[in-house]
DNA sequence: AAAATAATTTAGTTTTGTCTAAATTATTTT
DNA sequence: AAAATAATTTAGACAAAACTAAATTATTTT
């Protein structure tokens, strides 16, 4: 396990949310991303490319390599651990975890974030509602989650929904669920876990927790 | 407020830790704590000087401004707080705290800080028993503090008795507990809050919470 | 298929923080 | 009080990461 410099890991997880499941990266992308001139990305594209983390040849673009990939999802799963424990623990707000885990994810102890984890009770997402990889850089959940795991106040959309009885069915025409409705926890209710949910423009409607757990949703494609 | 670089953060605190009550601090010596040239030593006492945070004389030696010191406690409070997160919430055992503490010290959002303070519960000493600058760089207990507030197994001794009674006394004997007695806090007691103690070779004893409060004791010299 | 435009790279600087080797100043020994 | 030694500083170099300006390559327009 080699260690990388601050600027190369900005590079390298900025590289890895620009690029998709297929297609190059510009150095252009990366150069606005960044915040940084596009001589200055031509520079660091060679270095990460002689470290083997990059897939690049010049004026054609280029895309992580499988290890540049491991090294990004070592990375964002310290961001995204520290934006949970800011938002769980320190009660930070939404808007302002970002920011302060910019600069935590750069601790590369790898002690210190895998009992952050168990500390954490190894949450699966962050309070963006993204995923959060685990030790092995595996994002357990790439998309979808059940409605009872997922922070308050994210927009999503039903995916899936786990239990296809007729009783089911039942309650999701009542307040008219169906895959693709677009909706909110609004809050978790400790006593019995059930939750408020908004869908739209609705009124809000209350789930039993024996509900919610079968509804699955991912985060809208917007945000 | 201005910010630092990771460098001069590492210099500033370095030196603060060099310098006692009075005398100057060396080039040599700061050289061999920071494992860094002399020559290069020189060169950052010029570039702090010119910040005002240092007040060096070439040839002289050097020590740190008011405004330098106030620095300092910064960095110090960041370290310590850290090091308490890590040993109390992660289950660090004590000598691995400092190594990640000296990075986790210089991300220096003050939000951040104040939060983890907060949240810690404003602890007064670190896990080596090292008093935490408070918001406004204050050690609020430089040296003393009740046996009942140290953390386990840290080596102290006792500076002051804060109860004179008889009754007190006829206790502080009988366990050959005196001014200057080395002791440390092997266990403490969730249930009543008592403490047991071992002093140097002699069998340990329980203290109850009622004694206990009114033994003060400092770090011993030697550490 | 040129010409024009846009994207990218190269060349040459700058700043920060480090280094080695040589020069200078301070301290200790004789 | 010299001479020897130790501590410190200066001078010059280097690597990392950024920049500007100029050159090169790719893409789009005419
Ligand atoms: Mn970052
Ligand atoms: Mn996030
Ligand atoms: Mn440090
Ligand atoms: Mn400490």
């Amino acid at each position: 396990m080699v260690n990388y410099s601050i600027s190369e890991e900005n590079y390298i997880k900025a590289i890895y949310h620009l690029q998709g499941a297929e297609g190059m990266v510009t150095t252009n992308a990366l150069s606005a991303e960044l915040k940084t001139r596009p001589a200055s990305v031509t520079d660091m594209l060679k270095k990460l490319k002689t470290k083997k983390l990059l897939n690049y040849e010049r004026y054609k673009g280029f895309r992580l390599s499988a290890d540049g990939k491991r090294v990004a999802l070592g990375i964002i799963r310290r961001h995204r651990l520290w934006e949970f424990f800011l938002s769980e623990k320190l009660k930070f707000s939404w808007d302002e975890v970002h920011e302060v885990a910019e600069e935590l994810e750069h601790v590369t102890s790898k002690k210190l974030i895998d009992k952050l984890d168990e500390y954490l009770g190894f949450p699966r997402v962050d309070p963006h509602g993204d995923p959060i990889p685990d030790q092995q850089g595996r994002i357990i959940s790439p998309e979808q989650l059940p409605i009872t795991d997922i922070p308050l106040n994210q927009p999503m959309e039903v995916s899936h929904v786990a239990n296809q009885s007729a009783e089911m069915l039942d309650i999701l025409k009542h307040h008219h669920i169906a895959i693709g409705t677009k909706l909110e926890v609004k809050k978790k209710f400790n006593f019995d876990n059930s939750l408020e949910i908004r869908a739209g423009k609705h009124t809000p409607f209350t789930l039993s927790e024996s509900v919610a757990r079968f509804i699955w949703v991912r985060k809208t494609s917007k945000s």
